[in-house]
DNA sequence: TACTAACATGTAATTAATTACATATACAAG
DNA sequence: CTTGTATATGTAATTAATTACATGTTAGTA
């Protein structure tokens, strides 16, 4: 095996709030899950054949309205069944969080070293965007209760987002003023 | 391709402290490097052979001492070059964190859902566990100043993932509370 | 003496994932 | 009317990585 697969109950969690193609599935990876996870289309389709042939999702090929074929997928009963047991279950252990920035300090040695200074701050304007941009994301779709009723995991998870980019932003900071 | 292969750099890395073998590396990822980043050895292996083959270290086979055989891997001034462009490099954009746990918790939607206190629970227990780890480990290797000075990414980086897992615990503790 | 854990090094099979290639329609702007 | 962008869906080639298989040594202990 290679990674673990997630991808099975990424699709079936999307397709499970309304049926999608393939395309709206990419598309959901550019906006709103594209903050916790990536994926290529081409993965998509592949995934997308396998959890048809598992009976997890079901296809409807069809012109819908225009000239374009698509090919709507719905969740099965199976598909939902797998899904619940995926999303309550427990995790054993945590897995190694891999950042490769993290990594390349792990061989800087010397505290003096002149291209430190750089790297951080190369990596601060990185961390600096990306907060401001969960933050704006905040605002756009939590600025009221009843979203974060409805979305409530999702609200979760983008906080926590927030307060990583945060600590990795103050950490940048000291280490520079250091 | 599959993934960016950063293991070549850190197998560079950890050789050029000093000459290793395979299972030398393979121990290093179970401690010092092994909080950063993970591999198998099947793989530290095969990436071996490619360094050798591409010339940025050399295989020396002997029996040291005894009359197991070992081979020793040493960095060349090619492998020395290639790490030391990668470790001044500057990442363009950043990759998408991808975490089992807050992946779910997109899909759970309910905030009243009555399951989403133990999966929480669950995870908060993981990563105390992990932050006193870390706190051990910043204890045992940096207690004194010639030690920050002389490891100092090292130092750097677990004192991210400590403010990083403290960051998690209380994003945990307070969701839980709400 | 037998067992066990750690040392030491690999190969094989499989799978996940990326990049590149490939095709075709719809629609708006210039 | 042409050009470009977004829509829509795939295949092919390659590689990274995991799991399982495989073998033999060394040193300590029961």
């Amino acid at each position: 095996m290679a990674q673990r697969n997630l991808l099975p109950f990424i699709l079936l969690g999307l397709i499970e709030q309304s049926p999608k193609t393939g395309y709206d599935l990419k598309k959901d990876f550019e906006t709103e899950i594209g903050e916790f996870w990536s994926v290529k289309h081409s993965q998509i389709y592949l995934e997308l054949k396998r959890l048809v042939a598992n009976e997890q999702i079901i296809a409807e090929t069809g012109y819908y309205g225009n000239k374009i074929e698509k090919t709507y997928y719905k969740i099965t009963n199976k598909g939902k069944e797998v899904l619940e047991s995926w999303k309550y279950s427990y995790d054993k252990q945590l897995v190694v969080n891999k950042d490769e920035f993290v990594l390349k300090l792990y061989f800087i040695k010397d505290k003096n070293d002149p291209r430190l200074h750089d790297l951080l701050n190369e990596q601060l304007l990185l961390h600096k965007n990306k907060l401001s941009h969960l933050e704006e994301r905040k605002t756009l779709l939590f600025s009221d209760e009843k979203a974060i009723h409805d979305h409530y995991g999702h609200y979760l998870i983008l906080d926590h987002a927030i307060r990583r980019e945060s600590e990795y932003t103050s950490w940048l900071e000291e280490a520079m003023a250091k």
